[in-house]
DNA sequence: GAAGAAACTTACCGCGCGTCAAGAAAAATA
DNA sequence: TATTTTTCTTGACGCGCGGTAAGTTTCTTC
């Protein structure tokens, strides 16, 4: 590697003795140029550390590399999984990802989309907070950068959408539980920050509905994403006025699944589906710590990878197509039923 | 909010009847202008949508507004937490955070630095793989940067370092987990990704010696970033061995504690320091899920909002110096015990 | 070897903004 | 009102690259 420092690709190509512009067409694809030009460029490449100057060369052009990435909360284990995923797979197909939270705040969601809009990325893969989003905001945004959403759907909103379905998850846990023991009754938060929850209690009711079964919501009081915090609480509350109506509690999702468990063990309820037990408790997600819970979490599965696959591959298409589809597309996984210990 | 299109700043000003040099100069620092020409710009801004061209901008700047944010794991909650807590903090002081995650691959961690370096940040918030990170590479990229680590140091490089101090992690729990009851003994990664773990076994083993206690560590196979699944994995070759040798466990980190916890779950043994629990489990970090562990886990905690504060006021120090300070800076927070119920 | 195709070179403009120098206008001070 | 100071305008250049047109060289193909 040698120190000279090359300030620009006319330098670059003055070097290696071939014009600028061959230069710059190979930076674009290298199959562009012959293969005897691109072997004396990469070898240069190797000797002199030369990279363009990303802010000029995006500058000329309409769209860039670059493929937003929004989530409405990154400490979510679920979200960072998943952002992880669909970061990889970017990296991977010769994208630039750039990485965003919400925070779990509207505003702070439409400032992120503001500015990524500046950033001309070729396409944006965007989970909204959902609810609270700013709705006018959220889709002005989809109308001016190919945006695919995925986790959480907006109506019309996005060329398309990519997730997984609510009502399958709750069914194969209502049916599972209701096979196995006393029907489940549902434990949910009051005020949930996005719209697969509100899908989650209708699939709950609709299934027990179906089931000829009596159904029963605890809908605990709490809002913003400390989700643990929240079940513990709700379920400390429900416990000391006398407990749940069955001994089958289903979480609208693991984490406050989690803070269930942990109301649990500390009123010294023993959770599991074996001999002694007072409580079985399953949920839905699959978060990546509901297996290491005591006891572990019978929950329903996203189906992960298949999800960050195809949402980034919708991307791709999209962007392929021009950024427009002609109909918006939905695509939803089904989740997987894990049985662990809890029930 | 009118529709009409505007393609750039020239235009812009036209349309306000102001020079563009007057506006280009009030985008940089508003105060840089008379009220009255600050008034007719800003109202303007609420009529018509324009901002800057980044791309344009930052071609002509030495230096961007960006400051870049390079976490080991992402997907790791507490790395999630803090790199929440610094970008809040950028924004709030008007920069545009860039967050990029290593996933765990020293390649990766160069790609991530090599990629950043184009954007011409600032400065960087960088928390190194550690033991596996391409030092030379990193060095390099400091010397190039104006960078601070965190979380993670290594000798020499970067401008300064902020973190926890590992010692007193360790002499925190030692002391108290001796003094009420048993000595403990160490359960830890053979292989660690960051030295942080290196420094709490040998403060481990400083504390025994100064007490006169005879040390036992456990090294328990593995590589990675799945903590929960090798403290698991470990901890139940262990139980099933024979268990360990004594009832107190202390755990180089809150993961592989979790992990721990579960294979105690698994295996009946019951955690905590009541009347009939079989071991008392220990921890370090305080991990945003260590509270709601069955137990909840007894731990030290990072004071994430010490570290993440002065780790950001140190960055906007070291730019403010020109990017160089005349001595490397060390600080390291004390952590804090938390009592919880698993010791 | 000639013809045609492919790949290259040279020369130039444009992107949107930062920045500077000179001079004009406005505001502050005397 | 006259003078100084501050702020603005005008005009121009540069940043590093994308892109094009016309001409030249190199590679195919028969």
């Amino acid at each position: 590697m040698s120190d000279t420092k090359i300030r620009n690709m006319e330098e670059f190509a003055a070097l290696i003795g071939i014009s600028r512009p061959t230069v710059s067409k190979y930076f674009q694809d290298p199959d562009s140029v012959r293969q005897s030009t691109r072997d004396r460029i990469e070898t240069a490449l190797g000797q002199y550390d030369y990279r363009p100057n990303i802010f000029a060369v995006n500058q000329n052009r309409k769209l860039t590399n670059i493929v937003g990435i929004v989530v409405p909360y990154l400490a979510d284990p679920f979200f960072a999984e998943i952002a992880r995923q669909l970061e990889q797979r970017c990296i991977r197909a010769g994208f630039r990802p750039a990485l965003y939270s919400a925070h779990g705040q509207p505003d702070l969601e439409v400032d992120v989309l503001d500015g990524l809009r500046l950033l001309k990325p070729a396409g944006v893969l965007l989970a909204p907070l959902g609810r609270i989003s700013q709705r006018d905001a959220i889709k002005q945004f989809c109308r001016e950068v190919p945006t695919v959403l995925f986790d959480s759907n907006m109506d019309g909103i996005g060329a398309a959408f990519v997730g997984s379905d609510n009502f399958s998850f709750v069914s194969q846990t209502v049916d599972y539980l209701t096979r196995t023991g006393e029907p489940p009754c549902f434990f949910e938060m009051q005020t949930p920050a996005n719209p697969n929850a509100n899908k989650r209690r209708v699939a709950y009711l609709t299934m027990m509905d179906q089931l000829g079964l009596e159904p029963k919501v605890y809908s605990v009081p709490g809002a913003g994403w400390a989700f643990e915090e929240i079940g513990r609480e709700g379920a400390l509350s429900i416990i000391d006025a006398g407990g749940f109506s069955t001994n089958t509690v289903l979480c609208s999702n693991d984490r406050l699944g989690i803070g269930l468990l942990s109301a649990c063990y500390e009123r010294g309820l023993k959770v599991g589906r074996g001999e002694g037990c007072d409580l079985r408790v399953a949920s839905h997600d699959d978060h990546p710590f509901s297996r290491f819970t005591c006891p572990s979490l019978t929950t329903a599965a996203h189906d992960y990878a298949s999800v960050a696959n195809h949402a980034f591959a919708t991307l791709t298409e999209l962007i392929d197509a021009g950024g427009r589809f002609d109909e918006r597309q939905e695509t939803l996984f089904t989740p997987k039923l894990i049985l662990r210990s809890s029930a």
